[in-house]
DNA sequence: ACAAATCAGACC
DNA sequence: GTCTGATTTGTA
């Protein structure tokens, strides 16, 4: 009898034993169900041994062993590896690899048949066999007889009664049921590749000089200069000698664009997405296709990291700066440098791209563990960057928060019928409401945030925790009537450039906007048809969308990064800003970016109106050398939450009494956190740093032992190489 | 004296 | 995390 060690979805880094029972032979990375306490969990098989360390009486058997296909070892390594990198129970990490329907204690899932096609017996049947009023069931068997093999979906599109239909066939024998098919190929044919720049050139040869090994590339293309078809010509090569490629995204809005230019390209080839808007069934069908080898192109958001994929033969990372790599709750795991792992345990190339790189992945990159591909030019030949220009606004008097220039500008642009964006990273319509009086402000009481004043529906809403409340109809401290919202939000905005500019056609795209009116793809279909002259809009707009007509962007208030506690602050900043700069002038029209800032002359605008990336990048790793930040340190944050402020930062001091000594590690005050106060909860932190991973590693691992059952009512967590404070 | 609240430890 | 049984605390 075999032990089988079994991760369980449960907060405890252990495997438990149990035995195989009357189940014989179970393969490692198989799903079974067992009895854990009272319950009955679903446990994946991580590990087999002869001998078990306890008693034989306590070692349970398992109760079933799921008979679909077992994780491969490729996976189970890799989250075991990850499990340990992020000191996170190996168990969570496993289950939480695991698309929902494979979680639940159900039965086996893929009973369901995905397909069907006609029996020797079934072809043999001809028309007149069938009685005339059977006009489904004929009509099903020319379908059948006719495409050979048809899916569920497509059954169904003929006729409601031909999924019945279909059974009756089943049942008399004519058809038979398949599992999973393959995702139809697009009929369409491959649509035609451009012609390379002389640098995207470049780049694909480098890549493909030497496919089957493990080298990270970071692609650096500024915006516009064709990174994707850098990525597309790669994937196509590659691809020609099987295996699979995973294609990662910041963001589930980025991939119906992306999946669109893939399909297009490689109407042959399957292609399948996993992010965490597909229902569970599209999930765990896509998931299994990936899972088969089926699907050649998997693209995802950061949960398709995890996907078993047997034919891996590439990993790319588009936007890889952006943070929404990194996991904020749970397990706190970075996609990115996930991929990079796993790249490298898979022995193939990893590509990085990126407008603005991550200040890690640029060093990296000049430190030559990562080789850097430039891509410095624009694809279109015609399009020229676009000239950026700083408005002062100690100087410019503003309007509503808008600059006469900028106003002279948006002008200028309708009447020579071209569209334009005014950006603004605030939602609602002002980011707070004062009292003329006695200075009180609309603040959330279950975070350290302010209520953001959204006019149209006369609430308040604290866009951290979700709380909303009416408008109060005078100041709820002094009673004063006069409560103004103060500064800007897109809502604001709107209303402004509508009374500036009548006869414009205004669109706002903002979180709200998207969820309300219209799918975010329904909007950006508008703003491509020409429908909308001006934009405004959030960040939801600044990624990777090409708009041929936009010629003039302006950034209404940029500065809040500028001076903050954040040490990353600015160079997201730097980010966005580019990454907004970029959707003008994206064809032949020229562009023109205007950003208004009491800070002109700040060295993060200079760059930016050189569009110099690599200097600027340069001047902040230069800043991080010398403040000894990362990526010239390493760091692990330890994280508590609760009821009072002062547990959290007593529990802090405790942990940091009980850390181990002997490692060359910098161990920092606990603080609160930035957002001290989160929906209700109070959060502090403490912080540790040390020049070597390998260090720190140590470090943490017999940390977190020591930390086991101190909590007392605390909720603590590490997070290892953490975004935010 | 009994019940409720809190705590520690197992869970294989 | 959930569950258990033991211990402490609260109340009549």
């Amino acid at each position: 009898m075999k032990i089988l060690r079994v991760a369980l979805d449960v907060p405890l880094d252990t495997l438990f034993d149990y035995s195989s029972g009357e189940a014989g032979d179970v393969p490692p990375g198989a799903r079974v169900l067992v009895s854990f306490g009272r319950r009955k969990m679903v446990g994946v098989v991580a590990e087999i041994t002869e001998h078990s360390d306890l008693p034989p009486e306590r070692i349970k058997p398992v109760l079933r062993v799921y008979d679909d296909a077992p994780l491969a070892g490729e996976i189970l390594r890799l989250l075991r590896f990850c499990a340990d990198y992020y000191h996170h129970p190996l168990g969570e990490v496993v289950l939480n690899a695991l698309p929902v329907a494979l979680r639940q204690a159900k039965a086996a899932a893929p009973a369901r048949a995905e397909c069907y096609r006609l029996t020797a017996a079934g072809e043999a049947i001809g028309d007149s066999e069938l009685p005339a009023r059977a006009a489904v069931k004929r009509k099903l068997l020319q379908a059948l007889k006719l495409a050979g093999t048809l899916t569920r979906a497509e059954i169904a599109a003929l006729s409601p009664r031909a999924l019945p239909a279909v059974k009756d066939f089943v049942a008399s024998g004519w058809a038979e049921e398949g599992g999973l098919t393959d995702p139809a190929p697009a009929a369409v044919p491959a649509s035609p590749p451009p012609p390379l720049t002389p640098a995207q050139d470049q780049a694909v040869s480098a890549i493909l000089s030497q496919p089957g090994r493990f080298q990270v590339w970071l692609l650096h293309g500024i915006t516009g200069s064709g990174k994707t078809e850098v990525y597309l010509r790669v994937i196509g090569q590659i691809l020609q000698n099987g295996g699979q490629v995973l294609v990662l995204v910041p963001e589930i809005n980025l991939t119906p664009q992306l999946e669109g230019r893939f399909r297009a390209r490689f109407p042959h080839l399957a292609q399948v997405s996993l992010h965490s808007r597909l229902s569970a069934g599209e999930r765990l069908r896509n998931w299994r296709l990936a899972q088969s080898g089926r699907a050649r192109i998997v693209l995802g958001t950061r949960l398709a990291l995890f996907t078993p994929l047997p034919g891996l033969a590439l990993i790319v990372v588009d936007e890889e700066h952006d943070g929404s790599f990194k996991q904020q709750d749970g397990l706190r795991y970075s996609a990115r440098d996930m991929a990079v792992a796993r790249g490298k345990q898979a022995g193939v190339p990893v590509i990085l791209g990126s407008a603005t790189p991550a200040l890690e992945s640029w060093y990296n990159a000049r430190s030559d563990r990562y080789r850097l591909l430039e891509l410095p030019d624009r694809a279109v030949a015609a399009a020229v960057l676009p000239a950026i220009r700083c408005i002062d606004t100690g100087r410019e008097r503003l309007a509503d928060g808008l600059s006469e220039p900028l106003i002279a500008a948006l002008r200028a642009c309708l009447e020579r019928g071209e569209q334009s964006l005014v950006f603004i990273n605030r939602r609602g319509f002002a980011p707070v409401m004062r009292c003329g009086q006695c200075g009180w402000i609309s603040t959330c009481h279950r975070c350290s945030s302010r209520l953001v004043v959204h006019l149209r529906d006369r609430r308040l809403r604290c866009h951290h925790c979700g709380h909303e409340s009416r408008i109060p109809p005078a100041c709820p401290d002094c009673g004063n009537a006069d409560l103004a919202p103060i500064g800007q939000g897109t809502q604001r905005l709107e209303e402004t450039l509508a009374g500036l500019f009548p006869a414009a056609r205004i669109l706002r795209v903002d979180r709200d906007s998207a969820r309300r009116k219209e799918a975010l793809p329904a909007m950006l279909e508008r703003i491509h048809a020409a429908e909308v002259d001006i934009v405004v809009g959030t960040q939801l707009l600044a990624k990777g969308h090409d708009f041929k007509n936009l010629t003039l962007v302006g950034v209404v208030n940029a500065d809040g990064a500028l001076y903050s506690a954040d040490f990353r602050a600015s160079e997201r900043l730097f980010a966005q800003l580019m990454q907004v700069a970029g959707r003008a002038g994206r064809d032949v029209l020229p562009g023109e970016v205007l950003i208004q800032t009491q800070f002109p002359t700040h060295p993060l605008f200079q760059a930016l109106i050189r569009h110099d990336y690599a200097g600027f990048a340069q001047s902040l790793l230069a800043e991080r050398r010398q403040a000894g930040f990362p990526p010239f340190c390493h760091q692990a944050l330890l994280r508590a939450e609760a009821g009072q402020l002062d547990t959290a930062l007593a529990f802090l001091k405790k942990a940091r009494a009980v850390a181990p000594a002997d490692f060359d590690v910098t161990l920092f005050d606990p603080v609160p956190a930035q957002m001290a106060r989160l929906a209700g909860k109070e959060r502090a932190h403490l912080l540790v740093q040390a020049a070597s991973r390998s260090v720190l590693q140590a470090f943490v691992g017999k940390w977190d032992q020591a930390l086991t059952g101190l909590g007392g009512n605390v909720r603590w967590a590490l997070d290892i190489d953490p975004l935010e404070f």
